[in-house]
DNA sequence: AGATATTTGTTGTGCTTGACCCCAAATGCG
DNA sequence: CGCATTTGGGGTCAAGCACAACAAATATCT
């Protein structure tokens, strides 16, 4: 509850921060387009674009034709050199990758277990792929920090992990362990909640403020929520646990368990059981899912469907956000019948909230937690890019 | 979506605003507080509240003796000039109030209405109280606008009532014709909304940064949200529409209605029904609530609680709030039992986001509408406290 | 009661930082 | 080829906060 007064120093941070994040994310490709979104100087912009320069952040190269008239502007992109470990533990597989700072998956290599993994273990092929990944991509490369995101809920205060079903863990101080087998400063956040993060820098949710993502897993359902272009956390980080809520039912027979919650009514499971499937990668399912003409799985689909129209209605009501993302096994569901599902959400939500709304499928494929925890990473040296001119591994 | 940069002006304009609100809140009661909590220097306090007193909206007083050593800091109060007005038109009565910088309601007038009035009605209404109230107060008072807290879904935009059921109100511009008839910058908002931002700086809620407020009203449950000690308005202004939600029954027989909404199955007419009155006022339905023995007034109690409860848990899934906040007749349902109201919330709580809520009743009673409006009505001038100096009313 | 420590107001100076002005450079267009 | 337009570059200016030194006002210690 620190109601800080401003420095004069916080407003180059601000700037310095403002600028990196723009290229960052490649809202802005020249000095000139630096200029016009922050609403700065020209001046201004050329000395913040040079200490972002002097700090090995941002590159300046010669500018590109533009066909407009005037002298070019440079272009400003972002350092090859700087780059962040992604790490996403799953229970099949820990997979980790390399991202740098134009927020490209580099490098990625995805590890298969047979077993649950303790954390002892994971963190274990964590470091092994980790320094796999850092021999490959050479020593001149900056490693900033490792970034996990885990399917679990996370405390964002210190990133232990309180609880992780999926992966059987509890009380996991992750980012303590990890920081000490790889020796670089990790953090952790809840996955579905970066991947919201993702989706709306690099995904479907480019330039929307308010979002809410529901991504649909082997698991469960998790979800994120982004308010005025900020992660929502809570107070202790736990936001977003849409698949433990129990939406309304419409009709009693649709309750298919004891609990009512999201994801025991709404479940991938469930799916591909009158699918006849047993285990199926995401494009496997969907391709079943949208071919199939079995009756059972069309009132199996249905059911499931006015569920989840429930839950968004829920969500949307509350949180009168501009895009709702199905991300996961969700993403199939409303695939199959997009119309009818904004149909049935449209019946159960407030009018007005739901003239702004879009429904849309998550953009970002496979690559989404990588680059979602690779922002994770990355997140200090955006928010304020002098201070961490050396790249001194400060464990927080 | 205007990333802008940071110029250097808007440091003064930030620190005048975190200076007014520190005051304007009761948070800091002298230069020295003001020092500590802004983290600021003392010549740069002392320049600020020096600028703020020429604009007249602190005084600075001779210091009260505190009893530590050191030379004693002059007292910071707010300027008892600046006002606003307040108003909260509702079905059975339009009330109109003055509220000073001190956040204190200084007048209020109350016009009982025996049927429902149209907007042009309402404002005339509005318009004759506001009149009396200036009379009343004098003419060197500055009164900086009008803050209406309404109850129904507000654009925040325009301050465009969309649909206002208990009024009867639907696409009514009420800012525009309440500034045509009081000649004052006016700005509405949901009355759910505003009493939570009133609660959040004034009541309960002091110092809470994320907390949900629902309130329980004659004609529904309205919401708000306030997220890192902001109010959450989603993308048009309608977030926080909890009534109209469906939360999921564990029991099927547990449902009332045909809709399942929140608002329709925990309802304060259902109680009254029970209780075998007719209609009552906020203190006499709690009285009669507490006091009540009559098995089917318990069974319809517990009834609208077990679905409350789920209705709370699915907001604090999501929202992972600091505390939750009821008002109006929901926290009559809270008073009776707030332990198996707690039990039943935690029953469907996801563990980890249990852990740090607390679940209270609201603090602030009749007036909490009129302050919340006020907050509305001030918030361009704590936000810009010298872009403000004139009295120009301007009409936005 | 007087001396001392502590806290805070006051004043003047200095540093950081962005704005602004002017000129040069580079492009498109007629 | 000249002109308009846009942008980079360098120097100057002004705004605003930090800091240091001193003075004032209080409590506490002796």
């Amino acid at each position: 509850m620190a109601m800080r007064g401003d420095k004069l120093e916080s407003v180059r941070r601000r700037n310095l921060s403002t600028v990196l994040e723009l290229v960052h994310q490649g809202r802005a490709q020249s000095r000139a387009e630096l200029t016009a979104s922050t609403g700065l100087n020209r001046s201004t912009i050329a000395a913040l674009v040079a200490e972002l320069a002097a700090l090995g952040l941002v590159n300046e190269t010669a500018p590109t034709a533009s066909k407009r008239v005037g002298r070019p502007s440079p272009r400003v992109v972002p350092d090859p050199g700087p780059a962040v470990i992604a790490v996403n533990p799953e229970l099949d597989a820990i997979t980790v990758g390399v991202v740098g700072l134009n927020a490209r998956v580099e490098h990625r290599v995805r590890r298969e277990v047979d077993h649950a993994v303790s954390p002892e273990e994971a963190v274990a092929v964590i470091a092994e792929l980790t320094d796999a990944l850092r021999t490959e991509i050479g020593d001149e490369r900056r490693i900033l920090g490792v970034g996990l995101a885990v399917p679990g809920l996370v405390r964002a205060a210190d990133g232990v992990v309180r609880w992780a079903p999926h992966l059987g863990w509890r009380e996991t101080p992750i980012t303590r362990l990890v920081e000490d087998a790889v020796g670089l400063p990790a953090s952790a956040d809840n996955d579905a909640s970066l991947a919201a993060g993702a989706e709306r820098i690099f995904g479907v949710g480019r330039g929307v403020a308010d979002l809410v993502y529901l991504n649909g897993g082997a698991s469960g359902i998790g979800g994120g929520v982004i308010v005025r272009g900020i992660p929502l956390g809570g107070v202790a980080g736990y936001a977003g646990e849409f698949g433990q809520n129990r939406p309304g039912l419409a009709d009693a027979a649709d309750r298919a368990t004891e609990h009512g919650t999201l994801e025991d009514e709404v479940s991938r499971a469930r799916l591909l059981e009158v699918l006849g499937l047993h285990a199926a990668d995401e494009l496997e399912f969907e391709e079943a899912l949208l071919a199939s003409r079995e009756p059972k799985v069309l009132v199996e689909l249905e059911r499931q469907q006015r569920i989840l129209a429930v839950a968004l209605s829920n969500a949307i009501n509350v949180l009168n956000p501009e895009l709702v993302v199905l991300g996961g096994f969700l993403a199939s569901v409303h695939a199959r019948d997009p119309e009818g599902l904004e149909l049935l959400v449209q019946r159960s939500t407030v009018p007005a909230a739901w003239e702004g709304v879009r429904i849309r499928r998550a953009a970002l494929a496979q690559d989404t937690l990588l680059i979602g925890a690779a922002e994770l990473a990355f997140a200090p040296l955006l928010r304020d890019p002098a201070g961490h001119s050396g790249s001194a591994p400060t464990t927080s």
